[in-house]
DNA sequence: CAATTAATTAACAAAACGTCAATTAAGTAA
DNA sequence: TTACTTAATTGACGTTTTGTTAATTAATTG
């Protein structure tokens, strides 16, 4: 899918592309008015020409929908690891996540307002909800509630967590995360 | 705040402006690019001169904002009553809350898209849930669980709920929310 | 060094913005 | 009905943004 460190890319694209990635974060943490961001206002922050940015990209939405993809690979590359190992301790993977998010807390902020980027991290949300659900229910029980109705309050849960500037610490939001589900597990560890 | 009855709005502005609001909906139901959206689709689609939006609106963003609180405002004036009366029902809030969105659903699904319609969402919603809090309290026991918590997971599910097309019956929808949290309560009524 | 490719510059037409004055149309009150 | 008031339309305006191009300068690589 992605270039996996082979056919070298010109330094010059990088760097280019990380300097409109830099300034599109610096413009959108200032509530610029969304609609009012013009591809002038993003050259100027990056220091480099309109046309350049047309050499990389159709328009603003193809700019960030590229770093949508780009933040989310990176989560998925983080947690998709640990599905396989540990799976008695239920609640690691929802810990390392919610660790990747604390440690690129500005980043996570200002992306989260994007539509296309809430899509794919409920997805991933609904990832870890439902392979910890079937470890729970090797275990026991099986919920009675559907798991589209979990995912979506995490994903509500977290989505208020990082909006609000992530008030409380990974660990502790996964244990209040834990404690509003316990029932419906019947035999939730610890 | 608002026109109480009394002073007489010309009817051609309410012709107006109603047609702007009816084709912003139309528009947004189409997905068009938000981003691509302009005062003269608009206009076209409402089968009005791009000038006169411009008697009205500062921009598209301003007509967003009025529908905004117009559509939420409603919803205030119809739950608002429930909370005085039948305390000891304290589910139907929520329920009258879910059955006014389900009444609504278009209008609700293209809206949900909005930030400031998501806030002000959020804000009702954590009123439902604190005043079911209060209630259950002197009945009980009070949640380990931050309110915060609870108002976001609920949010998530609302949120997911209208994006999804409203796949439940709101009665439904309300059942399993409150399933979600009834262990927290330790005393729901049944 | 020479060849290749990226970034800059200046320019262009097309579209969208926001505003305005003059005109037409619709609502209101005598 | 008529006269008055106000809303909507029309056409126009300069400005900004968009998306693209050709020519030039600058950086990378072998």
């Amino acid at each position: 899918m992605s270039n996996n460190k082979e056919e070298k890319v010109d330094p010059r694209i990088l760097r280019t592309k990380r300097m409109f990635k830099v300034a599109l974060i610096s413009l959108l943490q200032e509530n610029e008015n969304q609609s009012k961001l013009t591809v002038q206002k993003l050259a100027d922050r990056a220091e480099l020409n309109r046309a350049t940015f047309y050499l990389h990209y159709h328009d603003i939405e193809e700019l960030k929908e590229q770093m949508v993809d780009e933040v989310l690979d990176e989560l998925n590359r983080k947690i998709h690891p640990l599905f396989r190992e540990n799976q008695e301790i239920v609640t690691q993977p929802i810990v390392s996540f919610l660790e990747h998010i604390y440690e690129n807390a500005v980043l996570f902020n200002v992306m989260i307002e994007n539509k296309g980027f809430r899509k794919r991290l409920f997805e991933i949300i609904t990832g870890i909800v439902s392979i910890r659900r079937e470890t729970r229910k090797v275990k026991k029980h099986t919920s009675q509630v559907p798991i589209e109705i979990i995912a979506s309050s995490t994903f509500g849960i977290v989505t208020w967590w990082i909006q609000k500037g992530m008030p409380y610490s990974p660990s502790y939001l996964a244990e209040q995360i834990n404690r509003v589900y316990r029932n419906n597990i019947n035999d939730l560890p610890k």
